[in-house]
RNA sequence: GGGCGCGUAGCUCAGCGGGAGAGCGCUCGCUUCACACGCGAGAGGUCGCUGGUUCGAAACCAGCCGCGCCCACCA
């Protein structure tokens, strides 16, 4: 035992010792029923890891520690998400190249050397693909180092990655069934589309964010001069224009409805119908379809059996079009083609503007643009609004799905309870089936060609499936069976599927994927369903729900039994913190500067599901408690006697408070209220400390004696309870703390119970009241030296308490400590009505 | 527009049917033999507002106000 205690070097120290004797491996042998396993969520590799990860990776790591120490088997691996659109993102601006899905792989290929986001060099897929697994293992390393220092209790030989041929294999077989199944389906559709990635992106991905816009008053053409005003936001999509509607009741628009009008700029003849949707409140009461301004569109363009006039290309600009041509009617199509040529090849915000200034040429606009401010649909990884743009999707089955998932979310214990709303809110709002292609590279390919038939046609709808032992495959580079490598592109020969899965699509699987990584087949089936999901509040809606969606539609049974759900931190503003404010503090800083005990703490404070502030103040009060266990241990054990029966009264009611705060922390652990364990055990901790441990000190400093051998028995036994209740906690400092005395790994040791503080002797009541009078006295003592402004130690001739008998009967039980520890020389009794003491100081000497 | 959560001391929060609490911050004091990375004491609050239920409400119910988040077919 230390003489000074510190809590410098502890860190090092312990993950040190705790790798090399194995402390966190999971013990494949255990039985079922002794499992606890936990679907970590694997962070996404790109970039850095936040002060939101420290927070919830810590509230997790409580409960795993915790079910350790009760002896489960915990399965607690951690996981990478490396796959995706993230690292396609760093790579490129890192090393300056994008991906070129049609050049041939080029096995020398280098990154060029001075790495420009202007000209990026073009590199094939598999190319690209080496350097996103180049640039995510360094990333990889740099989270595992930060989570070792944070005391994670992973066991780091079952580590998976997104993107690793497990999980592609799980995930590309898992697929196949869906196929099989008819879960799984591919469709050409109006898709929600980032231009700038030019992907499609999954409704789950979308967020509004407020932006400023113009109301636009658009004149169309009616029959004999009349007019018919409509309002939009969106005049460039005036050439995609197939309709206007009204709402059925609206007496204004009686005259139009059943004929046509003609578009402002084009001179397009389109019909006025009408529709439920439209709400007659606003603007002129009449709106116009496209193709497509938003998903509303598209709900009245396939309700009304509209005619399509796809006017955005994928990257976001207006594509060429002959005006006149079928699907292409004017009344005008010379005017029709100026006007077009106007704001082909234009982006949408280009085309906005061009389309005001010719409009207001025309006439065509009526009075000025209104400025609005409004909320518009972003992929939440975007810079530009989603568009919508049709093209060929895979798709999973979800909206047939709504009444049993429903149903599976009630069946989870939710921690908090009231998350399960999200969840139901989620699914009762779904609007379509889950798009899971990606027009992008770093990703799980779909494991399937088309055949090309004789005249160069695509054959969508006659996959060829790859066989469950090949994968995993890559289409592009890989063969279906039966065809020759030449063959590729070919027409009689086939072609690869070009797209990659969401990545939510492999992460939905991670029970799978977790679990099989950790062994034998056998093993798996041991693991699932899981215990416990831990994530945060934000992806309820993708990753919570994607999962038990796929293992609805896999197995059949729920991936998990409980979920909690953490918050997220806030900045002192309770603004969610982000990079962009600048208030990010790096984890890795936080740990060097407060240490890992501390920041745990910090976190642990944080209620399960509540958004929590950053607290440096907390951090600190996390280390002083860490420096207090320190100094409690050895003030407890250092030199100390031996162990005796436990005679004194005051020593039987401190373990009797101590097995209700057990009691207490282990109720909390096992409904997840992690920061509800830690309150109470600290809160009795500190109480402890400062009226406990004064009460026996002169009893502590007995060589031999009764007393001294029962104060012995009640710190050692205190003592170790508290190390242990305190181990999920601040790991490093209760296993410095615990080794001074003990074998093993405080962190293997069981979780105290009941038992551990059975007190036979003694009457409870009284003995409870002794120590609870014993410490009110000490603290009226303490105060009456305080406001003499004189030391605690210095003495008191005489102190006089009054109080009821009965209490007064208790108090004598633990007169003897009291008078040591309140350094009082003659203590008298008496009966009275209020407690209240008198205290009379020996005079100081001059 | 719908849903969820939250409004308690300057700050962060606990309490959720019978004493208004903790920590931090603040003030005062104490070299005390585990700890000055400490110890002791103190000041500080019509528990968002309005009604209701109850012998009794910070807590339960209703309505309102404010903040935050989620969701929505936001032209």
């Amino acid at each position: 035992m230390p003489e000074q205690p510190s809590l410098d070097g502890l860190e090092q120290k312990w993950c040190g010792e705790w790798d090399r004797h194995a402390v966190y491996r999971f013990d494949r042998d255990a039985p079922a029923q002794e499992l606890y396993a936990i679907d970590t969520p694997p962070p996404t590799v790109s970039g850095s890891l936040h002060v939101g990860h420290v927070f919830s990776y810590t509230h997790t790591d409580t409960i795993a520690r915790y079910q350790r120490m009760r002896g489960r088997a915990v399965f607690y691996p951690m996981g990478w998400d490396d796959n995706g659109l993230p690292t396609e993102r760093r790579v490129q601006n890192h090393f300056g190249v994008r991906c070129d899905p049609s050049i041939a792989y080029d096995a020398d290929f280098r990154p060029p050397a001075a790495a420009s986001a202007e000209q990026p060099a073009a590199v094939s897929r598999p190319n690209f693909v080496q350097l996103c697994l180049q640039l995510t293992e360094s990333d990889e390393q740099a989270f595992e180092e930060l989570w070792r220092r944070l005391g994670l209790s992973v066991d780091w030989s079952m580590t998976y990655t997104t993107i690793g041929r497990l999980a592609q294999r799980i995930s590309q077989s898992s697929f196949l069934g869906l196929l099989e199944r008819g879960q799984a389906y591919q469709l050409e559709a109006p898709t929600l589309w980032d231009v700038d990635f030019q992907t499609a992106v999954a409704q789950a991905e979308l967020e509004d964010r407020e932006r400023p816009g113009a109301m636009h008053r658009l004149r169309f053409h009616g029959r004999d001069g009349a007019d018919a005003l409509v309002d939009t936001t969106r005049p460039e999509l005036l050439a995609a224009c197939v309709a206007l509607l009204a709402h059925p009741d609206d007496a204004r628009h009686r005259e139009l409805v059943g004929g046509e009008v003609l578009t402002p700029l084009f001179a397009s003849p389109v019909p006025v119908l009408t529709h439920r949707l439209v709400e007659p409140e606003k603007g002129t009461g009449l709106v116009m379809v496209c193709t497509f301004g938003d998903l509303t569109d598209v709900v009245w363009w396939r309700e009304l059996n509209l005619p399509v006039r796809p006017v955005l290309g994928p990257d976001g600009r207006l594509v060429p079009v002959r005006w006149g041509e079928p699907g292409w009617e004017s009344r005008d199509p010379q005017l029709a083609q100026a006007s077009y040529d106007e704001l082909q090849g234009l982006t949408v915000n280009q085309a906005r503007r061009r389309s005001v200034e010719l409009l207001s040429q025309t006439g065509e606009l009526v009075g000025e643009p209104t400025p609005i401010t409004h909320a518009v649909k972003f992929f939440e990884k975007g810079e530009r609004p989603v568009e919508i743009i049709t093209s060929r999707q895979w798709f999973i089955r979800t909206l047939e799905h709504r009444e049993a998932l429903i149903a599976r979310g009630r069946e989870i214990r939710w921690h908090p309870p009231y998350m399960r709303a999200r969840f139901e809110d989620w699914v009762n709002g779904l609007t379509g089936d889950w798009n899971v292609s990606r027009q992008r590279f770093f990703g799980v390919p779909f494991p399937v060609w088309y055949p090309i038939d004789q005249d160069g046609q695509t054959a969508y709808e006659r996959p060829l499936r790859a066989r469950e032992e090949q994968l995993p495959v890559d289409p592009s580079t890989d063969l279906p069976d039966g065809y020759e490598p030449e063959q590729r592109g070919q027409p009689g020969g086939f072609v690869g599927d070009p797209d990659v899965m969401d990545t939510w699509a492999t992460s939905s699987l991670s029970p799978l994927i977790a679990s099989a990584g950790a062994g034998e087949a056998a093993l798996q089936q041991r693991l699932l369903p899981m215990e416990l999901r831990p994530q945060a509040h934000d992806i309820i809606r993708t990753w919570l729900f994607t999962t038990v969606l796929r293992f609805h539609l896999e197995r059949d049974e729920l991936p998990w039994r409980n979920a909690a759900i953490s918050g997220w931190v806030l900045d002192p503003d309770r603004k969610k913190m982000s990079k962009s404010k600048g208030n990010v503090v790096t984890p890795m800083h936080l740990l060097e500067q407060y240490g890992a005990d501390a920041v745990r703490y910090w976190a642990a404070s944080g209620r399960p599901g509540t958004d929590t502030a950053f607290d440096a103040q907390q951090m600190k009060v996390g280390r002083r408690l860490a420096v207090k266990l320190l100094n409690a241990s050895r003030f407890a054990l250092v030199d100390l006697g031996p162990s005796g029966e436990l005679s004194h009264p005051l020593d039987r009611a401190l373990l009797r408070r101590l097995a209700g705060v057990v009691a207490d922390a282990s109720e909390s652990f096992e409904g997840y209220d992690y920061a509800r364990a830690l309150e109470r055990t600290e809160s009795f901790f500190w109480w402890y400390c400062d009226y406990y441990l004064e009460l026996v000190k002169a009893r502590r400093y007995e060589a031999e004696g009764a007393g001294a051998g029962s104060v012995s028995s009640a710190l050692r036994r205190s003592l170790s309870v508290f190390q242990r209740l305190f181990a999920p906690f601040v790991p490093f400092v209760a296993e410095e703390v615990w080794s001074w005395w003990q074998p093993g790994s405080v962190h293997t040791a069981r979780w105290p119970a009941a038992e551990d503080l059975s007190v036979d002797a003694g009457d409870p009541d009284t003995e409870e009241v002794a120590l609870a009078v014993a410490a009110d006295v000490l603290r009226e003592v303490r105060k009456a030296k305080s406001e003499a402004k004189v030391k605690m130690r210095a003495a008191v001739a005489e102190a006089v308490v009054y109080d009821s008998a009965p209490r007064l009967a208790a108090l004598r039980l633990g007169a003897d400590d009291l008078c040591h520890a309140a350094v009082i020389e003659r203590l008298e009794l008496r009966e009275g009505e209020q407690f209240s003491v008198e205290a009379r100081l020996v005079e100081e000497a001059a």
